[in-house]
DNA sequence: ACAGCAATCGGATAGCTATCCGCTTGTTCG
DNA sequence: CGAACAAGCGGATAGCTATCCGATTGCTGT
């Protein structure tokens, strides 16, 4: 339990040496698009351009655009992972459920914030797509595991949903980009809403 | 104030007499493909060729698919924009704010599902566009103003936001279809969330 | 009526996603 | 080492979104 892999662009078994070579060669053509002309110029017919193989190459490797994007920030979602599942407390064991459930919807706000033009292009590309990612599992695994702790009767998985709606790239987007709030204000405000859902022992509550 | 205008599909002024009968012809071809043939028969070029104009005309009156799919449901949406505004309580006027933003939140989870193939197709095309739609304006305004009854101290607009994001369509889409679950035990789970956040005198939190 | 103009029309066009399938290449096993 | 085969390759293709602009048409005031 917690061994969640984040299969993102990776085959299941092994991997023949030009499809591998080829995976790496998409990757880092899409990097390079993505630093040079941003994240809507990372195209499949662009990136296989650029990789100078066929478009069906990079359908066969990654899926769809969605796919791809979320690749390329692959490192950054384990590195995020890690932390949730073996950093230090609060996000980490060693913190109560109530605390770390929190630390979790602050440090999963900051994370979206933090990779927005990517997830956004992702999200627009497919909205449905996340819920099937590896990365998205991750997280729910996580999240209703500390419910079910937090909440032995509640329906974890739902409610679990329900947390990480919080936090799609579209609503970040359009709460930072569009009503021009901090992430800070959207923490304090996702605080307020579960204030009474938990015990929260540090809270001052204004 | 409470006066909001959806305006899908609707120019600000008057309109030129071909440009209406076009806008009904675009609006009649694209029910007709969707009754046919499901929302994702309808797309911009096959509206245009079953209404008999050219699809830049499409374009000029309903400005993308996403627009086009909400038309589609506009009637619908215009309904539910009186039950919460002007309807019997709990979800219009009548009720303690606390109870009507949870029916609201109830009856827009209901509301989503039960246009989910439309709604879901919209928020395909284009996941952000919701925002900007008349649609979701009413329903942020409306939530805002209870919640500045119920937490004068609060964040409102930011609150609205996120109690909003409980009823995407993909979500509910993912919840309903992918897990399983009944638009009764999501809203149940909502309840659930929300219990202490607000007085709920007729609660037995089992 | 009708001239003039602004609004509208419609199809050509560019660029994208995703699929398909005949050809090529790496790998395995005798 | 070499054959056999599964895996991978890549470009042609279909269908979609969105834009653009010359041609057309409804509306207004005289």
């Amino acid at each position: 339990m917690g061994d969640v892999h984040l299969e993102i662009g990776r085959p299941p078994a092994a991997e023949r040496a030009d499809a591998a070579r080829n995976r790496q060669r998409i990757l880092d053509a899409a990097a390079r698009l993505m630093a040079d002309q941003g994240p809507e110029a990372v195209t499949m017919n662009a990136v296989a351009q650029a990789a100078g193989i066929g478009v069906g190459t990079v359908y066969r490797r990654f899926g769809d655009v969605t796919q791809l994007l979320l690749a390329l920030v692959d490192h950054r979602e384990l590195q995020f992972q890690q932390s949730f599942l073996s950093g230090p407390a609060p996000l980490g064991p060693g913190e109560k459920p109530g605390e770390r459930l929190r630390a979790f919807l602050h440090a999963l706000t900051d994370h979206v914030a933090g990779n927005i033009e990517v997830m956004l292009a992702a999200e627009n590309a497919s909205p449905t797509a996340i819920y099937a990612s590896g990365p998205y599992e991750g997280w729910h695994l996580h999240v209703s595991t500390l419910l079910r702790e937090l909440r032995p009767g509640a329906d974890a998985t739902v409610l679990a949903d329900l947390l990480l709606s919080f936090s799609p790239p579209s609503l970040i987007w359009h709460l930072t980009k569009g009503r021009g709030f901090t992430t800070g204000q959207i923490k304090a405000s996702i605080d307020e809403l579960l204030a009474g859902f938990w015990p929260q022992p540090g809270r001052t509550d204004h």
